[in-house]
DNA sequence: GTTACACCTTTACGCAGCGTCAATGTCAAC
DNA sequence: GTTGACATTGACGCTGCGTAAAGGTGTAAC
């Protein structure tokens, strides 16, 4: 039994378009093309296009099917496995952002009101997120996948509390270090006091803390424009002169 | 504060790529455009974005978080809502996909050694779906659906008993019409008796018997090449002489 | 003043898996 | 000889950008 294109594809529940777009990735050859060009399939085609469809109807991708189909030796039960794994991360996927939906869709009805914790927690994530969001990527270049890690675990497990109490220390150093620009004096009293409180308030993050890692980050608050955009919002330098502090602090400098 | 696409790229950790696309499609607009064509985006957009971020994140098409965020009167939360169907429903399609994934795997690997029971239930659906593939939407056409949901439902509830004996009752159809298409005469006893025992086939398929359906089929049987094909196999013709017989037995040939 | 270098622009192909024209050739039947 | 069904190749479209390529700007350093 001979079949032209339309007749394969009624026989097997496909458009011909499908049968034309997998002869030319190579995945279904026509038995032959007769002399006006027409593709003439024969019984054996029709059993491999059943076994293309059933994998296809697994969701493996065509490149997959291909390698499966044509060589015989292939192991399909470990193309399986892996396609399963696929799939479930996928649903993993799934389900995060359907709760997250719910979430969104709850808050906005306003039918729920977060709890004072639960605001807290979903503050924490998001700033985490927040940060990873914006910084990720470069910081883990520079300090290493780990370190990051390891802050954003810590400050998960930061209790309201603690995390109340780096809060104020962060307001505690704006103001601290305000006054100390003023005085023009990165190695004065007030700017290593704001040293000081920089290096406690990182404690909060950091599992440990060197004063090489500290210097480190000084720098690169004056470095980068993101961070130089917050410090130098009310006076211009202050980054700059915030970086000297921590330098001297750490010693890093006289 | 004014950014450029690469300075708003970085702060909202996306590529400049995507900026322009969102230009392109109308989502995200410069707040202007300079003297030499650069696009400068100020706090608006950058609010814009964080929310455009956000619907992104849930999955949102970027169609419909424009919808979102352009007119302020849209019903979010209907949206959301929609739009959380749609998840639900890819992933009860990934949960279907996964439970025929580890299915295949189990068989290919021989761990589960299908009792008679289960391979007959798993043989009786593929059959329903091997139908379905090759000739249901033409069957559905012709026949109405009704009738196809019927016949596949009173095939899904034969008990194995009865799908036996309308499977040898097939065979004797096969052998019965060889016979009688040996006689040359498809009004004569042995081909008659092919269509009865026909008849009794059918009605393990068919809620209501009627002759005018019978005929009908008899017809079909002869017209497509799929059918015939089969009845043809080892006498040409039998396909034909089959359909005269049912036609007689039927009353609507002479 | 120019040279370097980072940053900007538009244009356009590529990705998966086909759907959907469009333009044109072939085959069997009336 | 003409219809009508079926075949062919070619090419664009869909989503959400990634990734060149080719060329103009901005600005700091020499």
């Amino acid at each position: 039994m001979e079949y032209t294109v339309q007749r394969l594809a009624r026989l097997a529940g496909v458009s011909t378009r499908t049968l034309r777009y997998y002869d030319e990735i190579g995945l279904l050859k026509p038995a032959r093309v007769n002399s006006s060009g027409y593709r003439i399939y024969s019984e054996a085609e029709v059993d491999r296009l059943q076994q293309i469809l059933f994998y296809r109807e697994l969701g493996v991708s065509l490149d997959r099917i291909k390698e499966i189909v044509t060589s015989p030796s292939f192991d399909e039960v470990r193309a399986l496995r892996e396609h399963r794994e696929k799939l479930l991360e996928k649903r993993r996927q799934l389900d995060l952002l359907i709760a997250n939906v719910d979430k969104t869709i709850a808050l906005k009805e306003g039918r729920i009101e977060m709890s004072d914790k639960e605001r807290f927690e979903g503050f924490k994530k998001r700033m985490i997120e927040d940060n990873e969001r914006r910084y990720g990527k470069e910081i883990r270049e520079k300090y290493g996948k780990e370190t990051v890690e390891k802050s954003n675990a810590k400050l998960m497990n930061m209790t309201q509390e603690e995390y109340d109490r780096a809060t104020s220390l962060a307001e505690e150093i704006r103001v601290t270090l305000t006054e100390a620009f003023k005085t023009g004096d990165p190695a004065g009293e007030l700017a290593q006091r704001a040293a000081d409180l920089h290096r406690q308030w990182l404690s909060f993050y950091w599992d440990s803390y060197t004063r090489e890692a500290h210097a480190g980050l000084a720098q690169m608050y004056a470095d980068d424009e993101r961070f130089t955009a917050y410090y130098d919002k009310d006076q211009p330098g202050t980054a700059a002169f915030f970086r000297d502090a921590i330098l001297i602090y750490t010693g890093m400098k006289k």
